[in-house]
Order: structure tokens, then sequence, then C-alpha cells
RNA sequence: GCGCCAGUAGCUCAGCUGGAUAGAGCAACGGCCUUCUAAGCCGUAGGUCAUAGGUUCGAGUCCUAUCUGGCGCGCCA
């Protein structure tokens, strides 16, 4: 590739001026065109070391540059001292093969090396119907997950059910109280229960009589489990395997963890309850691992857990959590340490809260639900492709606000289908041509001059870079933006036939006609590809509603 | 009181390890339809980057303090 030999090239001219040789080099894209394709701020880091002008450096290392070499046209230096290059049209353009000879692989790298990865993600109580706050920390999880696939790791998708606490007893008496309501409607309900309406139906499907507690547990809860499960599914998130809380008291694991956390000396009894001294990793007061009754704490079984996805092998673990629970995030990295395990285990992706806004009101409340929106209820009225997008499109650490009325909007004001339209066009032309895409898998690229055109070939192979940065920063709406970014590319250039047919992809002359299907064909490759990390459908021709009814 | 996250255009938000005149979408304003689908396109306008200091050749980005919003500080999960 061009770039990595400019960089080769640079490198080598900076240790020729007599710069300490292990000088980082930056090299990054040129934000303003004017500046060229890439640019070098190296003079400007030199100015110190060197103690000499930074234009002066800048003259040098350019003096000493052999630009053939690297297929640059052109070099400047430029404002206090950057080095701007500007590459041959046709080092930009060639890499158009490269996108259509990938094709569905087209963006994939292997900075992974198959290395297991487990993603951590939603793990809800079984206690209700999932919500919006779910919604939000599946789509994230699970696009991250996918971000990983793509960046060359071994990705594990899995759910932990908390299956074992007293939020499950709470929710036994909840039915169960209902349950009596239907026989004696005066029947009390427990202060703490939970009032959605589900809990209701529930119990009113619940096939044994009123006496049979331990039964009516375990239907509720499996009856919420099969809920949840089948929203995830519906929002097309899948899970690699269940890991159930309830599991690591069977099996021995948390009684291991703390027989294991006693040899390595960080427990200490007081009050009758037994703590770990978590304040020797940063923690800001030791935790109770076991209660004065004899007890385990939650805390102790989430070390437990942990421990459990290293000991299967799992070197990264990702946790996406909501941020209400960043104050578990010092005490199980402790407790984990305390064991011997690297300091930043797992790592921490927390987002915050969703609201949801009609209207400019806030939407909160459902009727099953009672006092959240669920996910369902979201992704019912707009769609699953929208939901998840727009789950997406904000960094997960800042607070997201939920616009229904930009997400039932069809236009292309819609970022989710101003991407589709964009992709679907792209098919428009091959239906047009009568030529399936796949027949076009080569062209004369040099044909293509038009500035829209450049323009083009440049976003367009910005996606394999995009894609690594997003999965390296856990951050999914970088991809978003991008694919706006792709989308606007794609719908000027397709428009600039509008006003000029000879810009038209059809009905021009063979060859150039031959290479901008090409362009076409590599547009809607990027952004399928783009699309489906996100877990959303790139559809190939779009309907809509008027013409629907 | 302590901790975590945030405060950038009227609104919703980007801004990569500090780098060249701070970007996008929506809303506003002005143009453009016998189209490879105008469900659109082109253009204009709009910001003391919460505030005050500091570090630096250079700060939206780093440090300190203050203000505002969200969340968390249990032998709950």
């Amino acid at each position: 590739m061009a770039v990595e030999s400019l960089q080769r090239e640079l490198g080598r001219a900076v240790r020729a001026i007599g710069a300490d040789p292990d000088t980082r080099v930056g090299l990054e894209r040129a934000r303003d065109p004017e500046h060229g394709d890439w640019a070098s701020n190296v003079a400007l880091t030199l100015a110190r070391p060197l103690r000499r002008k930074p234009r002066e450096i800048a003259e040098e290392i350019v003096a000493r540059l052999d630009t053939d070499a690297a297929g640059v046209r052109s070099v400047e230096v430029a404002g206090p001292g950057f080095i701007n290059f500007r590459l041959a049209p046709e080092a930009l353009i060639g890499g158009l093969a490269e996108i259509v000879d990938a094709d569905l692989a087209f963006g994939r790298s292997e900075d992974g090396q198959g290395e297991p990865v487990m993603v951590e993600f939603v793990s809800a109580n079984p206690t209700g119907p999932l919500h919006i706050g779910h919604g939000r920390q599946a789509a994230l999880g699970d696009a991250i997950a996918e971000l990983l696939a793509w960046t060359g790791w071994k990705v594990s998708r899995e759910f932990y059910y908390n299956d074992a606490g007293e939020q499950i007893n709470r929710l036994a008496r909840s039915v169960a109280a209902r349950r009596a309501q239907l026989d004696s409607p005066s029947a009390p309900f427990p202060e703490d229960g939970y009032h959605g309406d589900y809990v209701s139906e529930i119990a009113s499907r619940f096939p044994g009589g009123p006496a049979a507690s331990e039964e009516l547990r375990a239907f509720a809860v499996s009856e919420l489990r099969a809920e949840q499960d089948r929203d995830l599914s519906e929002f097309r998130v899948r899970f690699d395997r269940y890991y159930l809380e309830s599991s690591l008291y069977t099996d021995g694991r948390v009684q291991d963890t703390i027989r294991r956390l006693r040899e390595a000396g960080r427990v200490y009894e007081q009050g009758g309850a037994l703590w770990l001294r978590t304040t020797a990793f940063g923690d800001d007061k030791d935790r109770v691992m076991v209660r004065s009754n004899g007890e385990p704490t939650y805390f102790l079984a989430d070390v437990a857990y942990h421990l459990a996805k290293w000991e299967r092998g799992f070197r990264r673990a990702i946790n996406v959590q909501g941020s209400d629970h960043h104050g578990t995030t010092a005490r199980v990295r402790a407790g984990l340490q305390a064991l011997g395990l690297p300091r930043g285990y797992p790592e921490y992706v927390l987002h915050q809260m969703v609201t949801v806004l009609r209207g400019g009101q806030e939407v909160k409340f459902s009727k099953r639900a009672g006092d959240y929106v669920t996910l369902r209820e979201l992704f019912t009225e707009v769609g699953v492709d929208v939901a998840r997008y727009f789950f997406l499109m904000r960094r997960a650490e800042a607070q997201l606000v939920f616009d229904l009325d930009l997400a039932l909007d069809q236009s292309d004001k819609n970022p989710v289908y101003k991407i589709q339209y964009a992709h679907a066009r792209m098919h428009a032309i091959f239906r047009r041509a009568g030529l399936p895409m796949s027949d076009v898998a080569a062209g004369t690229v040099a044909l293509l001059r038009q500035p829209a055109e450049v323009e083009l070939v440049k976003v367009l192979r910005r996606l394999p870079e995009t894609l690594a940065e997003a999965a390296a920063r856990h951050a999914p709406h970088l991809l978003c933006k991008y694919l706006e970014e792709a989308a606007a590319a794609v719908n000027a250039w397709y428009h600039t036939g509008n006003r000029d047919e000879s810009l038209r992809v059809l009905g021009v002359e063979q060859d150039l006609s031959r290479a901008r299907l090409l362009l076409a064909r590599a547009a809607a490759i990027v952004l399928r590809n783009g699309l489906s990390v996100l877990g959303i459908t790139a559809p190939e021709r779009m309907e809509h509603a008027e013409t629907l009814t």
C-alpha cells in the first residue's frame, strides 16, 4: 500500500537528518483537502530535541525524500512546519479493485490473530421485560463483538443470568400474590413487589394450584427468560452461552474462590463476616464476601464468575454494562488482582441512560411493564434497523436521547434510511443495466477523474481503518459516523448525474460506464459491510410507506 | 461529603495518542423536478468549545479550582 511505503520513506529521511532513530513519525490523513492527502507533524515534534526551527527541519526532510518510491505526486512544507503529501491519482484509484476483490471480506483485518475474547452484555435479571436500557446494551455489545470479530478476534457472546438472588424471591412473591388474587381479589400484594401487568399475565397462565410455590417460582423465571429470549432474538442478538449465577454455587466455584482468596492472604474476619481486603488493590473500602449469617454476597459470585472467564481461556473479557454499575468495577477487579489476574481485567464499557422523546416530550411509561418503556415497544414502532442504529450512533459514555419523531421519519433525514437508500441506489443502477453486480469485477479505473468520483473512492477506502479504530476503542459510533459520511459521498456522486448526463453511470461510453459500475459496486460493498457489522440490513430495494398503501 | 461520566452551533451530537481557519445531521434561509427513484440535490447563515487560572512553540483535547446535569457510594443485586 502506498501509505506504508510513504511512512517508511519518511522514517528513513527523518533518520537521515540525524534525528533519534526511535522518533515517532506521525503520518495522518489531512483533514482539509487543501493540505493534500496525508500530512506529517514530525518536524514540529523534532523542533525541541533538535533545537531548530520546525520549518527548517521540514525543508531538510523533504530534500532527502525519494517521493517516486512512495507514489507521491507532490510534497510541500506548510503552516508552522507540516509536511503535506499529495498522492498520485493512480495510487488512489487503485484501491477500487481491492474493495471489489475482497467483497464480503472488505474491511476485515487480523489484529486479533484469532485470540479469544468474551463480550458479556445485557445480563438482565429475569424479573421483567427488557427495557430500552437493555436495548442500548444489546445493540452496543453485539456491535462491539462484531467489530472484534472483523478485526481478527475469536469472539464469544455471553449473557450472565442473575438467577440466584433476592430479586427472584421478590418476583416469586409478586406472582404468587397475583395468583392468589385470582381466587380472592382482596388478597394482599407485597410492598416491594413488581407491579407491571406482566406479573398478572404470568399468574393467570400458571397451570398449577395456589399452593405450588416452588413450581410457581420456576414457572415465572422460565416465562420471563423465554420472553427476553424472544425479544433479543427479534432484535437480532444472539448469545453463544447463557451462564447461570446459580451454577457458581452448585459447581463449587464460589467456595473455591473463597479458599483461594484465603490462601492468597487477602481475607480477614470482622463482626462475624468474612472480608476481602480490596483496598490493597485500589478499592475505596474493603468488601464483605460472606455475611455474618453465612450467606455469600453477590460480589463474591461476581469475582468467581470472572475468575471462571479467565480460566476458560479468555485473556480478554469486555463487559458492557449500564453506568449505574460503575461502582462495582473497582471491587471486582480488586478481587481478581488478589488472585493474580492482571490489573485491567475485565475491560468495561459503561453506557449512560436512554431517554425517549416524542414531540419533544419524554416518554416514560409502558402499558405492560408499568414504569418503563420496553425494548419490544420501541423496535415494534420504529423497526429493528432504526432502533439498533439509534442506540449505536452516540458514544456509550454519553446520555442518549432517542428521538422517536426522527426515528419514524423515512426520508434521508433519518441517518439509517440515508445509508440504506444510498446502498439501494447502487443496486438500482445495476437493475437498470440488467447486470448482476458480481459481473462487474474489473474496469479501466483510470477513467474515474471527476471530483465526486475521486472523493468517493477516497471515502470508500477508509472502511478498514475505521473498523480497526472502532474496534480498538470499543466505539461503534465511529462506524455510524463513517457510514453517514460514505452515504453522503455516494449520494453526492450519484446526483451529479442529475445535472449533467455525461456524469451518469449508464448511457456513457462503454469503458467509462464499466469503470463507474465498478465504483457503484464498491460503494455498495462498503455500505453493506459496514451496516452488517452494526447488525443492520442493507436492502437492495427500498419500499416506502406511500407505495405500500 | 467522596467517586465515575458528561457540559462544543437554536436542537441532537462528532472531534483519533495536544497540531494548521472547530465539523456533521436536524431546524432556519436561498436555489434546483420531462431523474441511472426529487423519499432527493446544491448553496447560505449560525459557536467567547460551561467559567477562571495553569502547562506548551501550539489546548475543545493535558493539569487545578469552581458551576451545572446524570449515575453511584449496603453484611442489596
